[in-house]
DNA sequence: GAAACTTAGTTTATTGAATAGACAAACTAA
DNA sequence: TTAGTTTGTCTATTCAATAAACTAAGTTTC
């Protein structure tokens, strides 16, 4: 009733997900390997492999080279077992893939949103949903869920409370689109899908705790600690762009004052470039690609700004790492030498001993990618607990 | 080798951990009500039960009330079958208690550090120790495991890496005490034994997400995520006192700019009151209390800077509380408004919905209480795995 | 006050998961 | 060929949880 009590079913979805984990992480590797790596005997990785071919998802590739025995029976993840949709839904795009189960991208759409009327966005959106299930070749599960991530504060419903750039408030999102495609369907921030993404299939891949600066026209964070998203107790944490770092600095939307993204997002930048007669960051980006001094100038102030925070994050959390995404990080040429140089500067020194400080490697593609893994990681945790 | 892998004695474990957490929770019930609460079967809690009264952690203690039916046998934890030792060394002073297994006090020891060179301190520590261990009654785990909080940055060996206002660097104390007295010892920073002081005894009790922010000389921050000390990657996250609110403030020695704990600390305050001719923290309360306009208004600015701090982490953190603690919460009614009124301004409105802010309920002995319940949680993960 | 119900806790037989160890299959090396 | 090695399965055993029957000890009802 109130805790998950432990009986023989638990056991067994522990060492299957053990033996999954295995596969997953060893690419094609035999029985008897996976005995010995998990500590389990052969006899029971022998059922519960069985247990998974016959549920689809691992299959036997053949025969392996021997060492001096009789031969391995190699076996792999089948990652078309299912496949998933994860949606990157932008202020001004939408950005949609079909992955197979191990997030290799089969189908990619791109969009501009049209209209950002919940109604009308809403309707684009099924689109590109309809449109990447079409494309979804016949497999034992088919599509196994639908991950979202939204430029907002999402409660653990799936509504999107508020969406400050796109102006939607108390959309409920999850629900609309379960009801409307009858699939599993998870929606989170766009920092945390950014956050999962890389940690998953990018910069981070299985690094235990670490923090993704989404720095966009706003700056958004995603937390993974212990290998796992920080939500906070009400799903909402990680509104790390209003963290004030100047106390009585200027005065923000949210109320606060000194707020991080009002020195250190796109939008201080492009505020700062407007009189240099700039209007978006591609423009800017060509511009420091051809050496203007005034624009380094500019991004290198923007790498501090970046770089004080950062060390806040750093001496908060003392992560593993700190990844850059979203569309700043196309800048990385231009802001990592001030950005580095401030956080070593601020940023406590036991701390550095250990702290990486990356770029987002899926580029533009975290969030969505990150989206997908929302998707499969539900459908996992599905069929352990079934 | 890798992974933990799940057989029956994880299962007996799991269930043996749930029997116990009931019995903890509710005071006197019988098998019948844990089987319930539970869900576990009569005759598996009856069995669990049984193993629990031969380890003497858990005895019967006569029939209770019955309701229509035989009279149930009532059980309770046998707070008596261990004492751990909890220490809160401080900067100028240590303070030790020896408390039964449900964390009552049964003695408790405070003295003035007379020297705070780390041979001499150790051996006042030891002293501090062997008194308390005297005045332990026989029992049948005996002492179960001493816990120190101090006032430094500790990393997982037990090792104190620096403790500023001590002056200590590199001193392994856990690997020192342990040797001393052939006990189990556990050592982190005076705010995260704060913060799980007040977690499971205090003003925080149960809530999952909570932060505790020790003001005293400095600042430093104890975080409780998912119910568990969140410690970071290597060991010392949570150094929040030297978050940066004034990207261009004061130097602080830790190399940043404009450290939270460089406007809001005890230290911040006894600067301001200098001029005011007050030395110590003692002398601005009764002043304050007596009404002293001046004085009044110096407790104001501090609260409103620790709430400048304490938004900032309600921005990022999203937790159910966020509990004020250490000497400067001797302050409150005077601290109280200002704060507030500064966190309600400044926070994000959607986590105001949720958030509380409390103060310590355990007043100075947080951190010693929470050494305490790091010893008796070492205790009960030792058995569990036994 | 006896019969009928209720509740508490134990006993018994069963289920199912993991395991050790025996074993068969398939290979290498000499 | 023969000896040794490695892979994977089979068999018997152990152990924890469970359902169901059961004993024990009450209360309620008429």
């Amino acid at each position: 009733m109130t805790t998950p009590t432990g009986d023989q079913a638990l056991i067994k979805r522990i060492n299957t997900a053990i033996v999954l984990e295995c596969i997953l992480r060893g690419a094609p590797l035999s029985r008897a390997q996976i005995s010995e790596q998990s500590g389990l005997n052969k006899a029971t990785v022998s059922s519960l492999v069985q247990d998974l071919i016959d549920g689809s998802l691992v299959r036997e590739i053949g025969t392996g080279q021997s060492s001096g025995g009789r031969k391995p029976v190699m076996l792999e993840f089948v990652a078309t077992s299912g496949y998933a949709i994860g949606i990157d839904l932008g202020v001004n795009y939408i950005r949609g893939a079909l992955v197979d189960m191990r997030g290799e991208i089969v189908a990619e759409r791109t969009s501009s949103l049209r209209d950002s009327e919940p109604g009308a966005a809403f309707e684009q959106l099924c689109g590109c949903i309809e449109a990447l299930i079409a494309e979804a070749p016949a497999s034992p599960y088919g599509i196994v869920g639908i991950g979202v991530g939204v430029p907002g504060i999402v409660d653990e419903n799936g509504t999107i409370l508020f969406a400050p750039n796109l102006q939607w408030r108390d959309v409920p999102l999850q629900r609309m689109l379960s009801e409307r495609f009858g699939l599993h369907v998870t929606i989170d921030n766009e920092a945390n899908a950014g956050a999962l993404g890389e940690q998953k299939y990018g910069a981070g891949r299985s690094i235990a705790n670490l923090v993704y600066v989404s720095v966009g026209i706003g700056i958004g964070t995603g937390l993974i600690l212990h290998k796992s998203l920080y939500k906070g107790s009400a799903g909402y944490s990680g509104e790390m762009g209003h963290l004030s770092i100047e106390a009585h600095g200027l005065s923000c939307t949210c109320g606060n004052r000194g707020c991080w993204e009002l020195y250190a997002s796109e939008q201080a930048l492009l505020k700062q470039a407007s009189s240099l007669g700039f209007g978006d960051l591609e423009e800017l980006l060509s511009a420091a690609d051809s050496g203007r001094q005034d624009v380094l100038e500019l991004f290198a102030g923007i790498g501090e700004y970046l770089g004080i925070g950062i060390a806040n994050i750093v001496n908060v959390f003392n992560p593993d790492a700190v990844i850059i995404g979203n569309r700043m990080s196309q800048a990385r040429p231009w802001l990592e030498n001030s950005l580095r140089q401030t956080v070593v500067q601020r940023a406590l020194g036991f701390h550095l001993r250990k702290v990486q400080l990356l770029f987002a490697e899926l580029g533009e593609r975290s969030a969505m990618m990150g989206a997908a893994e929302m998707a499969i990681s539900g459908f996992f945790s599905r069929i352990k607990s079934a």
